[in-house]
DNA sequence: CTGTTAGCGCCTTCAT
DNA sequence: ATGAAGGCGCTAACAG
């Protein structure tokens, strides 16, 4: 069966209909006697014949393709949120196509521009900064439907979690366990407006606790994320609980916590963000605000092909809030360094 | 600027020219006198203008767009591949659409089908197995160009690495290190080339070493791998040394290990497969043969587009073998129970 | 229920 | 160097 026979007119010939009936016979077999459509089916097995994409998405105007922006797979979290996407994706009859973007805002664009002339029905996105991104006024401008994941604004529909929140949870365990020096280990805060809110729910929640002294390390390039954190464990004053802004950094803490002669969580606890598989499994398992990285992927696609099927992009009101939660690992203790149980939390500068 | 206004003929009109005239702009630039080109260009900047993908695609019989066929991403070693492809990929200006299997030769085939309605130019492909997959066959018969990676074999063209030598190789560093009783821990067999490959490694590395005793433990599913390998750790006679046929496995061993009360490297050796970046920031270090992931995406898509590019699909030599690289971690050490200093080296052969 | 007709947007001879 | 014309494979009105 030479490649050049499998288009619905060769079908068509060879069921002695016209091509009109084999597309039905494809799109509406209900329309189609069922006698009829048995010899379409027949034919059309026979020679191996399926319906050409690109015609097809020519002629009706949907590719049933979805584009997907991410910043990196090299993250654990954004690859279990492909995973979840893909999975939902063809559940729905989709297929997707990928594109990273290494957290550069020019990738963004670019992503979005390449996505847009491929003629994808909609695209899932997480992007730096929602709030000031070009990549998003430029989709919204094709009028294109899309959904932000991990990412939340107002003016957007999104997938996200309230990590502000979830990161105030996270300082009152923390504090709950004993522990008033508590510094918070971002990446750069600047690239990502989830680490912003992260980085605000520890201030409120170092200021609910009436710590005043909050302590903020940026490690801008992970690769010296042990480095800095090193330092700073060896560092007078050092602090008996890191909150990590995600996981992949709270494992390089538990690192530089080792490295520094510190076992954990006996004298430093450690707690990470998002929750990626592989931190169950690590010695110590790892404490964590997870975030359910597989169904944001599964309900952004949802919430998209529901809106494409309606015909309406979805919008801001559209969003959904997951609820996020604590897994509680043994990477996080209680501390041992704390003056006797009710004396006065003992107030201090200190400087990085 | 109207979605319906971005037709080729819209430009031609905005421009004063003809339709054949803007799709030469696009296609041959060359082919076109300078000051009507930019005339064109300018229409076409104005008019937010971009050839529309199913269209050219249509006309051509060429998409630009790369299936891609994986097990899942939930094993950083395929998102790292993955990422390896999207890179490559975009930088040769291809799309991809992935698929996840899951490792099931059902989902195998469906990915093909679906992937070969999609107009695709070419795949990658992760199969179980080569050998009898009829996802290949498929792909095969249609003669569309693909590349197999992490898969090794004759017949088809194949980016991997020699994964018995590998393992043989591994083996041999565990006897020079005093081990003797050495473990195998791997995921089911037949559900996988790859492990097979390991396996037999590991065997002619025991042999080689006159070891004659070894040992399998074959977890199905991977959420019981710690229970089954605390029960192996346990027992009379336990190994001293692991050698995990993937770093997920490793990882999981090396908690076994401390639920057992054993501590790694002292009173157990774990050495893992795959080289996941993850196994660098871990406490202790994976130690792990590691396979070069995100280059065999790449040399998957440089291969597979250079053959579109040529219009001949690779065949069984064109198969690369790229190096592995044995990561040296801190999960592995010297065997303290082995008996007095001077015993016997067992004879082995090594070759890398 | 089925066939005829007319494009979707683009590329590509062939002519000029 | 540019234009005119035809068709890639399919679907959606409209007839019958």
């Amino acid at each position: 069966m030479p490649k050049e026979s499998r288009n619905i007119h060769n079908v068509a010939a060879r069921a002695g209909v016209s091509a009109a009936t084999v597309s039905r016979v494809f799109n509406f077999p209900a329309k189609v006697a069922p006698a009829t459509r048995a010899l379409v089916a027949q034919a059309a097995r026979e020679l191996g014949y399926q319906p050409n994409a690109s015609a097809r998405t020519l002629r009706t105007q949907r590719s049933r393709v979805l584009g997907v922006v991410l910043p990196t797979l090299l993250n654990p979290v954004f690859a279990e949120c492909l995973q979840g996407i893909a999975l939902a994706a063809a559940q729905s009859g989709y297929a997707i196509v990928p594109v990273m973007t290494s957290y550069e805002d020019s990738l963004e664009r670019q992503a979005v521009a390449q996505l847009l002339a491929t003629n994808v029905d909609g695209m899932i996105l997480a992007v730096s900064n929602p709030a000031d991104s070009q990549a998003l006024q430029r989709l919204r401008g094709a009028g294109l439907p899309y959904v932000l994941a991990y990412n939340a604004h107002a003016e957007h529909p999104c997938i996200s979690v309230d990590g502000e929140a979830a990161a105030a949870e996270v300082v009152a365990r923390l504090v709950a366990l004993g522990h008033s020096r508590i510094t918070m280990v971002s990446g750069t805060l600047a690239a990502s407006d989830r680490a912003q809110q992260r980085y605000r729910g520890y201030l409120r929640g170092m200021a609910d606790a009436g710590l005043d002294v909050p302590v903020l390390i940026e490690v801008p390039f992970v690769a010296s994320a042990i480095d800095a954190l090193s330092r700073h464990l060896n560092a007078p004053g050092r602090p008996t609980a890191l909150f990590c802004s995600n996981d992949l950094l709270a494992i390089r803490g538990i690192r530089a916590a080792h490295l520094t002669g510190l076992a954990v969580p006996r004298d430093l606890s450690v707690i990470g963000f998002d929750g990626i598989a592989i931190g169950q499994d690590l010695t110590p398992a790892l404490s964590t605000m997870a975030q359910p990285s597989h169904d944001m992927g599964r309900h952004a696609v949802e919430l998209l092909v529901q809106s494409i099927a309606k015909g309406r992009a979805p919008a801001g009101g559209d969003s959904l809030c997951l609820p996020y939660r604590f897994c509680d690992g043994e990477s996080c203790g209680a501390n041992r360094l704390a003056s006797p149980p009710s004396c006065p939390v003992p107030t201090q500068g200190e400087t990085p």
